[in-house]
DNA sequence: CTGTTAGCGCCTTCAG
DNA sequence: CTGAAGGCGCTAACAG
């Protein structure tokens, strides 16, 4: 089909070695002898095969990527990010889209393995931590994302959970909020867990009871926050104020405000996660927090860069803090305990 | 490292050969044989590596993504549909992101080759039609999404954009709006230059004037909308409603407009294009264009797999229809001609 | 039904 | 500074 490199090697009178070594750009070639194979290299107009090289030197050019939710606007900032450092040090991204599912989770990881990746890039989806302790124990390169994997002394990159919910959480009292009810992410990824904790934190410390039936958790996506929204909505002694954490889960209460004519903050404050920019549609009351999702996934591909270079550097853990935003005062005065 | 099929073939003595056939599930092996097979390789944990079988096969179980940005929700959900289709037909997806320059696209695509892909999706960012022309011809497998490669013979599944834009607008028109600037993307992308044509067109057939200083184009990202949007309301006899042609530009728009104090529709109406379905935070008055995004996807995995397939097969191309949403009645009384 | 063998395209010693 | 040759792990003839 196309060109190979002993093509190029014969029509620049050379031998393939001297090609390679062009093509690497290793020293000891003399320069009349790289140019001839460089303008071989130019009408032939040939490309090395990637699948050959890799095959000969063990390890792929290609960085596994595997994330939870494509279609999530925090990811694709991920995968942006990564993506960007990637290609300019030379490597291409292979994505793949766990969907929250831990076993499919599990298959790609092996897809990437088979795949000879250089690393990869994770956002565990659950604490399957054993997968993630025999690929450290291998020296595979990889680095987690967005969420832990709990005592595995691996790299990662995540944000401080537990302190931004604890601040959403209160401002909503420090503002006369009372009965705050969550709508959280699964407590399974770590993610949740410490939003979660957070949450509770910020109760405990403003003397504020815990009401189970004030919690609710799901899968992030849009649909499940607003469902669990109008649960907690439906309820007789109905919360004052909504903690939403996930920016998923924001949007779909939101929504589910929206759908039931509450306005906010009059009849409802929320504060939430979101690292998208189009809450300025709903104008007044939102306190947000902004994850500095591109700076994540970079410095995630940074640490997965590190690693391959070195795999026996000491394992990093980069938290980021996460940008609290006040789009208006939540401020209300009187207050319903 | 890890198994080898050598290490198999030993471990369940017998050949490479009858590991091979095994693994790709060819007849021809006693169920006996089958059976040590499948257990060697279970007890050694073997993963075949895809490397070696993509240069042996001089093809690999990948395909090729090459999408204009993934930041956009259009396109993302286009992704999730090549994934669901590929993995389910044992495919994986390199996933690159061209974000609107030619140059990358075209890096990307010497990338997919040199990657051995079965073949690729790409959403072609400009008319370098040359390259898609050649890639048909040496019979690479490729299918354009959302936009065309004019005139090159290939697959490829676009939406019907000239009627759409066209609705959209005459929408405006016989809801009593009468000066509609236009926000659009590039010309160069067969999506803005189609979408263009069919405001052009609504324009002509009902009688009203066609204002080149109603009409902006930019790249497509939200900032671009906002600022071509307020470059139109700045003009001393502004518009009266704004038709915008991608979701982005129309995020933009809502936030111009937001920020200038105007009320839909009683200042000014829109309609737009836009696939998410976070626009009821705008309540009132917003003609929208769904795009049947997912289906999309999917439909050009399925073209991509048919082609890899049968290579001869014509060319098929999928012309599908979005759908109108009108969020609330744009009618105003009242005409300023 | 199963084994033997010859490469796929490249890189990398090891000699010159 | 350059060339010759072996082999990365797998599959596809071709023999048995």
């Amino acid at each position: 089909m196309s060109a190979r490199i002993e093509d190029v090697a014969r029509q620049a009178g050379v031998s393939t070695a001297t090609v390679s070594r062009v093509l690497s750009g290793k020293p000891y070639v003399s320069a009349a002898v790289r140019q001839r194979v460089l303008d071989a290299i130019g009408e032939l107009n040939y490309h090395p095969s990637r699948v050959a090289r890799s095959l000969r030197v063990q390890r792929s050019s290609i960085i596994g990527l595997i994330i939870s939710d494509i279609q999530n606007p925090f990811f694709t900032a991920i995968v942006r990010a990564v993506e960007d450092v990637a290609q300019q040090r030379g490597y291409s991204v292979i994505l793949c889209n766990s969907d929250e599912d831990v076993e499919k989770e599990l298959t790609y990881i092996q897809l990437m393995l088979a795949e000879q990746v250089s690393g990869m890039i994770v956002s565990p989806t659950a604490s399957n931590n054993e997968v993630y302790r025999r690929l450290v124990e291998r020296r595979v390169p990889v680095v987690a994302i967005d969420r832990r994997a709990d005592d595995v002394p691996m790299d990662m990159v995540v944000g401080d959970n537990v302190s931004a919910a604890h601040q959403l959480v209160s401002h909503l009292i420090e503002n006369g909020y009372r009965r705050i009810g969550a709508v959280l992410g699964i407590p399974e990824a770590s993610t949740g867990a410490e939003r979660y904790q957070g949450y509770q934190e910020a109760l405990l410390e403003h003397g504020l009871p815990l009401a189970p039936e004030l919690v609710r958790s799901g899968m992030p996506r849009s649909q499940n926050g607003y469902e669990l929204t109008l649960e907690l909505l439906g309820q007789t002694l109905r919360p004052d104020a909504i903690f939403t954490g996930n920016n998923l889960l924001t949007i779909g209460a939101l929504r589910a405000i929206h759908e039931l004519g509450l306005r906010i903050p009059d009849d409802i404050a929320v504060a939430g996660f979101d690292e998208l920019d189009w809450m300025f549609l709903v104008k007044p009351a939102l306190t947000v927090v902004m994850q500095p999702t591109y700076e994540m996934g970079r410095q995630a591909a940074e640490l997965l860069l590190a690693r391959i270079d070195d795999p026996e550097r000491p394992p990093q853990q980069v938290v980021l803090q996460p940008t609290i935003k006040v789009r208006e005062s939540s401020r209300r005065v009187s207050v319903t305990v």
